[in-house]
DNA sequence: ATGGGTGCAAAGGATTTGCAACATT
DNA sequence: AATGTTGCAAATCCTTTGCACCCAT
């Protein structure tokens, strides 16, 4: 059952559960979308009438912060969030705006360089951009 | 001289020159310390005292969309540039916020599949986070 | 009873827009 | 003169904060 793993991925990571946190979780866990915090206020709003936007800002910060769920940006001022936490790379169509999940064939490394000199790396996004198979179809660009 | 390049990096990339566009261009290929919008303008409106924010604002968006900078958004709502514009990556450091470029050894390939369903891939960035050197000497964490 | 979680309202910032003045060709 | 560029002011939008209430332990 889909809140059971909402449920416990919280409680993995140390974020303690509640009904508005499940909620969060268990949307991003059933809607790899890569949704923003308006689309899950609007989608949870309805089931949980009392909920606010702020409680959706806030926990999905925790979620980010916990490592549950990461925060991506890859156009200016379009900020998302993806319950995926496996490696994989995002696609942002220009025109349309849309965040396409993508595959690596291989992970990035970083230089050995830069990690022996002492920084501490903890996290890789890798992100793409150019046009998506869908626009192109409709000829608008290219 | 530095005002050449500006000039012929942006006529070649289409974009006309002007006064305030040769300064930001020029402060781009002479300062490859990720500037913010507000790091720009401070640094120039006392050279160019009638330069205005939204100018700032303008023309690095136009310089993005043409390809002589990059719009750089490692993390949420610090969005800064970048006039190097040759493949590498980014380091945002947790605890600092500064932002190291990175060597990459391998350029990151898009998964071939995806690429022949039909997307149009132009432009790849690369993030790392976590905590660089001189923090982590500092013992603040870690 | 205590501590943390939630949500309202307000504050805070960053970015964009409308429009008039200006510069350059 | 015509076109495109600039810059002011205002508007807009996103996100955070302060604080009081509420729930669960």
């Amino acid at each position: 059952m889909k809140s059971n793993d909402a449920y416990s991925r919280l409680v993995e990571h140390g974020v303690k559960p509640s009904v508005q946190r499940l909620a969060i979780m268990d949307y991003l866990l059933t809607h790899f979308t890569h949704p923003t915090v308006d689309d899950i206020y609007k989608a949870l709003h309805p089931i949980i009438p009392t909920l606010s936007k702020t409680t959706v800002y806030n926990t999905l910060r925790l979620f980010a912060d916990h490592h549950v769920a990461q925060m991506i940006s890859v156009d200016d001022h379009h900020i998302c969030y993806d319950g995926d936490m496996s490696p994989h790379a995002h696609f942002y169509c220009n025109q349309c705006g849309r965040i396409h999940d993508l595959q690596l064939t291989t992970t990035p490394q970083a230089d050995q360089r830069f990690l022996q000199e002492g920084h501490l790396v903890d996290m890789v996004q890798v992100y793409y951009r150019g046009i998506c198979k869908e626009c192109r179809k409709q000829g608008k660009t290219n």
